[in-house]
DNA sequence: TCATCGTTTGAGAGCGCTCCCAGATCCGGT
DNA sequence: ACCGGATCTGGGAGCGCTCTCAAACGATGA
């Protein structure tokens, strides 16, 4: 048989360099456009490799470099949230767009339970991937501290629930958001401004409900007996604690809910306690859910997720490019879209 | 400086085997379970593994095994759709963990615009994965073509919009799912039943379609002139295609949405136009969207996105595994969800 | 006791690439 | 005409792993 690469075998480095009449080191050379290579060379070889279709194997370019080109996307949250937040698909579409931007590939891995977290340590320090984005919000969550002991790059997005010194960190303004939506129905003459929290173990949640508190205080309100925490961020857990809230304090006038599903929840407590929204109790949510915010005509606190997930890329990158970025965490701005219900 | 790894790299299959005084040969042996390893020398290479932590390295591995151990999810959607549509993170949650029960890792990979088309078949034909779970639906969608040139294991997620033949894919009954709520009206007592169809581009669009109309016409019913296109699946669009709908046939009293935020939209127009749901015109929703469906009280086509790529998954792993799986389409069930709109 | 066969082991090649090094070539300045 | 430095090129080692091959090692049957 005669030299070359058979027809279904891929062609290799070696290939393209006889065809290019150089060695392997020049076509190397031309290929990853190093420094001092001449003009023909680089053109005859990027000549050779498009005729023979050629494309690099990863595999073997990894094991000298020691890079893999792929950074790891960690979802740690239980199943149902990640299925129904649709803040999740906004990152993982946002990450990989701003990921592919920078010719790099990414790995997506969720974390459901705590079971999964040894499996997802294991794999992050076997070497799969350059470094890490990571979303772990709750409280008891082992990853982010199991996470410090790897030397593996990490950039967090949103404050982790465990550790939260010497990490890199971008996050949302979750009080200043929190404010805005009372300081607005405070603007439209409500006074009697209840909040429906999502589970305290999420410092998310902690700020928002922070947020509500002290802008209640500025204006002089009292804020005792008007916050009720929900078990989690669902519609069912909305409506369970509106209705406590309602018990509880039948006079309230408007709702801060900590969530949009929670707010879908408090609207149909207020619906069958009689309310009207909003005539009677104005109601603002967060996060401004792409689908339920406007079919709900739902007043929402606004993040960009894709803005989120562009700082933390790039905060990675520097990270991988050895700068010494000083740890930290970067707050992002939020903003008010106005609808019906406030 | 002493032999063996610095405090700094990482462990090697050397490393091991000297620790446990083998071969690197039985080292390698006893990881990887082959046969003929003797009991002790395998106990002996895995607690040197152990007590030196050591974990393979897979570039490594990739080069002589020509196996990357991950596989590409390709999602052909523009940004909205995937962003709104909460098939998506299902899709997404479901195949990472189908994929990590049989030890793959999963590259995710979005197509947003035939831009990214060429990209993307250079990604998947550089070698970087084993094989691609791809969800193309459209039906100028240029990739599942390329895709057939790559000989790259492959298995589709719903029909591809351009070509059908001679590929795997994995189906839910389209057809099956509109007859169902047809039927469903039909057996509450209405008779003027119209639907709400996604964009016509769209293989389930048109399956959805199908089903609405036999249902009809296998019940005596006329078809003619209720049916409404909408430009795409969003919410907006089923506002504005109910509204031509009540234009046109003011006395219908049913309405079938090909997807629940098109429900949604046309729930809206029809409150907008003084009827109400579901005294005057009951409504069914498909895809039983896990927020929208319940927050709107919304009967909805139920599908489990889970169930189809488990299916995938397995499909692609008996041709990686070089099985001979014979190309078609498995249809999966749906069932209907029943709320208060129906 | 010796040939035989299955089991177990280590040596060594080689996957496709990058990068270090040394040699070749070319340029302007003296 | 000659020298020093920049520019360019090829040879070759080696990344960490798997896999083939042949040798060594029992145990077994004649």
């Amino acid at each position: 048989m005669a030299a070359g690469p058979s027809q279904d075998e891929r062609p290799t480095l070696e290939d393209v360099a006889a065809y290019a009449g150089v060695s392997r080191s020049t076509a190397s050379r031309a290929l990853n456009d190093d420094a001092y290579v001449s003009r023909r060379a680089r053109e005859v070889v990027l000549a050779a490799a498009a005729a023979l279709g050629y494309s690099p194997n990863q595999a073997a370019r990894s094991l000298v470099t020691k890079r893999t080109g792929a950074v790891g996307l960690v979802l740690s949250e239980p199943e149902s949230k990640v299925l129904d937040d649709p803040y999740y698909p906004a990152v993982m579409h946002g990450a990989f767009r701003e990921l592919a931007a920078v010719g790099m590939q990414m790995l997506l891995m969720f974390v459901d339970s705590r079971e999964d977290v040894p499996r997802t340590i294991r794999f992050l320090e076997g070497g799969h991937v350059d470094g890490a984005l990571v979303i772990a919000p709750h409280k008891g969550d082992p990853l982010p501290t199991a996470l410090r002991l790897l030397r593996l790059p990490v950039v967090f997005g949103g404050r982790p629930g465990t550790i939260s010194r010497g990490i890199h960190t971008v996050d949302f303004d979750n009080q200043g958001g929190a404010r805005m939506a009372v300081e607005h129905l405070l603007g439209i003459g409500r006074r009697r401004i209840a909040t429906v929290t999502g589970p305290l173990d999420h410092p998310a949640a902690r700020d928002r409900l922070t947020g509500w508190r002290d802008a209640l205080i500025a204006a002089g309100a009292d804020p005792d007996d008007l916050s009720e925490a929900a078990d989690d961020f669902s519609m069912e857990s909305g409506e369970r604690a509106m209705q406590n809230l309602l018990d509880r304090a039948p006079r309230l006038d408007a709702v801060f809910a900590a969530s949009d599903p929670l707010a879908a929840g408090a609207m149909r407590a207020l619906l069958n306690g009689g309310r009207r929204v909003p005539q009677d109790v104005a109601v603002v949510g967060f996060d401004d859910h792409p689908a339920l915010a406007p079919a709900m005509d739902l007043t929402s606190i606004h993040q960009d997720p894709r803005e989120q997930v562009g700082h933390m890329v790039r905060t990675l990158m520097a990270l991988l490019a050895g700068e010494s970025v000083r740890p930290g965490t970067r707050v992002l701005p939020v903003s008010i879209t106005h609808r019906g219900s406030a």
